[in-house]
DNA sequence: TCCCATGTTCAACGTTTTTTGAACTATTGA
DNA sequence: TCAATAGTTCAAAAAACGTTGAACATGGGA
């Protein structure tokens, strides 16, 4: 089991294989679901996900979404932790993530995103 | 031969369709094309596209491209002229369009774009 | 009218992608 | 030490995708 999992330099995460990754319903979930995180400034395991997936199958996805650069995989014992590459993405395209995420976002039922976790409001 | 070709309604435009027809790199070039055409407000025809791939190709990246709601194909004689749809595009998923365009034209060597036709400067 | 140019459609092919379950590794806690 | 937990890897099957060339449709000009 690769201690380390391998991820590109930010110089090399390209384009088409960031939207081609983002395309796929259930890697949109997952880096939304990673993007919502990001308020908390905390990471997600493995585990969070599988509403999304069976467990092999998400590890394709996170696989897929690590080489191409839009997320970070941190060992931690038994468990990985990842985050979304954001700062890297934000350099490397300017506006991208962000409009993705809020068309997400417009779309999160047809979508079948998690609702948007008002992390404090309650009714 | 279809007279006139199918499209999506703005409504019925989604993302990951959208996304995904842009990942591939020919259409991410026609697309590319088309947005610096849409600058003098013309269209372009298939043959414009012809260093891109081969006809049949070709036709089949422009049926994407349309089927996705990318684009829009008007039927004049024996030609077909295309224009991105941006407006329908921008007001379904806000700042998607310019941020995937303004990224393809950083890595314009790498993606092999054709340069930005300056229309006026000259150095 | 006949031919040419412009594009589309179709079928075939090979490649890539996604999904699945079973086997496996590594770490933690009892 | 042993069992449980968290994830990855592998191989096989299914599905989706991209490319090709040949055949086709349509409209315009000689």
């Amino acid at each position: 089991m690769s201690r380390t999992p391998l991820h590109p330099t930010r110089e090399q995460i390209e384009l088409p294989m960031v939207l081609d990754c983002l395309s796929d319903p259930i890697r949109l979930a997952i880096v939304y679901q990673l993007a919502q995180q990001e308020r908390v400034s905390s990471e997600l395991c493995c585990g969070d996900f599988s509403g999304l997936a069976g467990k092999s199958n998400l590890a394709y996805h996170f696989a897929k979404l690590r080489e191409c650069g839009l997320m970070l995989t941190r060992v931690a014992g038994t468990n990985r932790f990842m985050r979304l590459r954001r700062e890297d993405l934000d350099v490397r395209f300017p506006g991208l993530l962000d409009a993705v995420l809020s068309s997400a976002a417009k779309d999160a039922d047809r979508l079948q995103l998690l609702p948007e976790c008002e992390t404090v409001e309650v009714d």
